[in-house]
DNA sequence: ATCTCGATAGTCT
DNA sequence: GACTATCGAGATC
């Protein structure tokens, strides 16, 4: 297996730190692995989201179902910039997903966060999402069905439950702002290779066979592989 | 457990 | 005018 250069670049810190604009430079599939177990961390008023992040999707400029193939548009002016900014999108008409811009400017990669284990706010992301509060003897999130549904088997509802939507667009990821994301917490440590699944994305219709979805073996915070 | 379908609006041909 | 990197409800097995 060929050493990841990204997760090599990664320094240690907490999740009050950012990746640095370095991890993002790599290709979207180098990235988009590399950001398995990150923290996505979002502040919402006075208290704070975080999500170990547990599935992504890679999608490269010379893919076809990239939104960025058929070259500039307002939509995807981002994707265009340098790595590490958020590229937020409207779908179906009401629903939003965020990205990770990968590689330099000028290359217009980006890495899709399909799902998130709740680390912290998980009440919060509950009421967001329209469900109903746990019991209150119930302190952790439990890894149980219904909780499942709350950040995985989806990524427009991880976006729900953080409140990301069309503002967020664009956001710089590698400063503590109103989105940004960190490294792995130290007791979970990055994804080591083998334990990478790679399958096909989901939803799309263009290059349905690029094994570019990427979860972790046994991981209960993803869709069915 | 797996399926079909409707909602709803921005983006591009 | 067609299509969409989707979700949730409801039907059906």
């Amino acid at each position: 297996m060929e050493i990841n250069r990204a997760i090599e670049a990664q320094p240690a810190g907490g999740w009050d730190t950012p990746l640095p604009r370095s991890f993002y430079e790599p290709g979207a599939v180098e990235v988009a692995r590399a950001l398995l177990n990150c923290r996505i961390v979002r502040p919402a008023g006075a208290d704070l989201l975080i999500g170990r992040i547990s599935e992504t999707e890679a999608y490269t400029q010379d893919d076809a179902s990239c939104h960025a193939f058929r070259g500039l548009t307002p939509r995807n002016a981002v994707m265009f910039g340098p790595g590490g900014h958020a590229y937020v999108y409207f779908t179906y008409g009401m629903h939003y997903c965020v990205n990770a811009v990968a590689g330099p400017a000028g290359r217009a990669d980006a890495v899709l966060i399909r799902a998130f284990e709740p680390i912290a706010g998980w009440e919060t992301m509950r009421e967001r999402r329209g469900m109903a509060p746990l019991p209150l003897a119930q302190l952790a999130p439990v890894r149980h069905e219904r909780e499942a549904r709350l950040t995985v088997g989806g990524p427009a509802r991880l976006c729900q439950a953080l409140g990301i939507d069309r503002e967020l667009n664009g956001t710089d990821l590698t400063i503590a702002g109103p989105l940004w994301i960190a490294p792995p917490d130290a007791a979970v440590g990055h994804a080591s290779d083998p334990d990478i699944l790679a399958t096909p994305r989901i939803g799309i219709r263009q290059a349905t066979d690029y094994p570019w979805r990427f979860t972790l073996a046994g991981d209960f915070y993803t869709s069915r592989p």
